[in-house]
DNA sequence: CAGTCATACTTGAAACTTCAAGCACTACCT
DNA sequence: AGGTAGTGCTTGAAGTTTCAAGTATGACTG
């Protein structure tokens, strides 16, 4: 007992507590909600759309596999698969990379253009209303706030990545 | 163009973007780490730990297959499959319910507990330094406050649920 | 320029989730 | 009682994600 070594556990305080489930029942639902409008409108799962997203946003329509899968937080793997899937349905395609032969594009086509923004108008709605429309401006602040907090403080050493100089 | 009909969608504001954006990449990174950390602690996923956790705190270990799914805001089927694998694992085992013959409850066994134990002060660790080490008291009740609002608003009309009498 | 290591991406299998049935039992209605 | 609808839960198949390799190319080193 008293070589007793591990720190003992901080455990959440009940307030803390009353705010983790309510981030995790909130997160799920709102996640699982916009996966089933976007299901049901557009075919797709809301990570699906949402690389459609960032590539209708990217220079010429296209990014390579790796950046996309940066700005999306997912994994390369995970990306490979999914762009396979979006390649069969014909909304995206590949295409070499003229300067690097490991990498490859991947590229909105016209065809996921449209079907982006015709899935857009009701996603957005969706999104409104389950969020925006329910908050206050302070709350919409304060919300963005302490997202960032976390999102940086989960970025995978994101520190200075550009910076290969210093370490 | 004068018999425009349909309403003009009301796209987000560079801000209430800004806010989405962070939000989605911030909840997606949390569930990853969280995921990643207890899958190599614990041999399980976020969502697995989270319904040994609920059937912890039950009554007696135990809780209806409906129940368990409505806390923990999934489907009965991906609780059934859910379920089958903790229980193939013997960290629950079902029993039938002697009321309702239809009925099924998932009771954590005692070495589910025993797995719970040794899983959670690393994951309370994991929380406490992904979300609530970082933030001020004021920004966690503002996000306890936000994620309630959006619980709610995307709860199955759990209003009067359980008052069956007012329809 | 051979050797070594890192980078870019893919692949297949296993694990997980979703969806649409399906089975068994209960509740209600006449 | 018999019929009908509803509830509680499970199942199998299809789709998605993860994990651990695997291939190919680039980059650096002596």
């Amino acid at each position: 007992m008293a070589t007793k070594h591990e720190d003992e556990p901080r455990w959440l305080t009940d307030e803390e507590q009353q705010v983790w489930r309510t981030y995790l029942q909130a997160t799920m639902l709102l996640d699982d909600h916009l996966d089933r409008q976007l299901q049901r409108d557009a075919k797709l799962p809301h990570l699906y759309y949402a690389l459609l997203v960032q590539l209708g946003e990217a220079p010429r329509r296209r990014l390579r596999m790796t950046e996309l899968a940066k700005q999306a937080k997912i994994t390369r793997s995970r990306l490979s698969h999914a762009v396979a899937r979006l390649e069969k349905n014909g909304w995206v395609r590949r295409e070499d990379c003229p300067s690097d032969k490991r990498g490859q594009n991947a590229i909105l086509t016209e065809r996921g253009a449209e079907v982006l923004a015709e899935a857009a108008p009701g996603h957005v709605a969706a999104v409104r209303q389950a969020l925006f429309d329910r908050l206050t401006p302070e709350q919409q602040k304060s919300l963005g706030e302490i997202m960032k907090i976390v999102a940086e403080g989960l970025q995978p050493c994101e520190a200075g990545a550009d910076l290969p100089w210093l370490r």
